[in-house]
DNA sequence: CCAGCAGCCTGAAAGC
DNA sequence: TGCTTTCAGGCTGCTG
């Protein structure tokens, strides 16, 4: 379940490899979700960002501006790697890019002019792929109201606090809204809690502990980046590679193991159909 | 506008 | 040649 960790992981290792590349042909599974790649044909690669979990292929499409749409800015292809999304390149693999030549659940391939192929993988088909022009999120409801980037600086206590103030929603669902702050998924969500000594279904926080616990967003998310991510199903990087943040894991996937703090056991409880471990007596509401 | 929830997906694991 | 049920969950889109 990639978070802004391992999305980071993957932008990270897949940005010098593939900028610059063209983009000759793509080939995409049936669904509405994946056929978008299929915009991204005759772009050259510039560049790969990231907005909390969605990675934004930066496209070129190679100064043909005579159409004058007012998007010289270029567009992007927009990646959401869901819950088993991955990215991969394979050398050499020609121009003619068919899913079928790549994995059982291959959903995208793109083919570069130099022959390598970029593959998308996801065997739950919980990503999604849109190409829109740069910045132009109307259509991406979550890209679109995302809070700011928990690592540059906009992300503060009080920010969060102002964020959250008035709305009855527990706490662990407002995280994972994305409106706070932005790539904070269930496993990280869990352990910035633990740390901050938040209660996960705790409907109100004031701005004390929202200071508290905008530092430990920011202290799980960069220990998980530090790590290449957490794996404890699906997740692998770009290369392949598992990460090795679950090992760091406090929380989250340990109920009924005792607390690091006091011993006790921790609970399970499930929010928004989603399971959520803490510990009862370290975290309060 | 907000809160809440069904639905989307597949494979691993558990249950019988 | 085991079948069925449960579980994992980020996001979308609907309802009240």
């Amino acid at each position: 379940m990639p978070e802004l960790p391992e999305v980071e992981t993957i932008r990270r290792q897949l940005d010098p490899l593939v900028t610059g590349a063209v983009i000759v042909a793509a080939d995409s599974h049936w669904s509405d979700k994946f056929t978008p790649a299929l915009d991204a044909v005759g772009a050259t690669i510039t560049g790969i960002n990231r907005r909390g979990k969605y990675l934004l292929f930066q496209l070129d499409d190679d100064g043909d501006d005579e159409s004058d749409d007012g998007y010289d800015d270029g567009y992007e292809l927009v990646a959401h790697l869901g819950m088993t999304g991955s990215f991969h390149l394979e050398p050499g693999s020609g121009s003619d890019p068919s899913c079928a030549d790549h994995g059982k659940h291959t959903r995208a391939v793109w083919a570069f002019d130099d022959g390598r192929h970029l593959v998308f993988d996801d065997t739950r088909r919980f990503g999604r792929l849109r190409v829109v022009p740069t910045g132009v999120y109307n259509d991406i409801a979550t890209l679109h109201h995302m809070g700011p980037e928990p690592l540059d600086g906009e992300f503060t206590g009080a920010s969060l606090h102002k964020a959250i103030v008035g709305k009855s929603r527990s706490i662990k669902t407002q995280l994972l809204s994305q409106r706070p702050v932005a790539g904070v998924g269930n496993i990280y969500a869990d352990e910035a809690l633990f740390l901050a000594g938040i209660d996960p279904r705790a409907r109100r926080v004031g701005r004390e502990r929202c200071d508290r616990l905008a530092e430990t967003v920011k202290q799980v998310l960069a220990a998980g980046i530090d790590n290449g991510g957490t794996t404890l199903r699906d997740y692998v990087n770009a290369e392949g590679d598992i990460g090795r943040n679950q090992h760091s894991l406090l929380v989250y996937g340990r109920g009924g193991e005792p607390c690091t703090l006091c011993a006790e056991p921790l609970s399970t409880v499930v929010i928004d159909a989603r399971t959520t471990t803490f510990c009862k007596n370290c975290q309060n509401r």
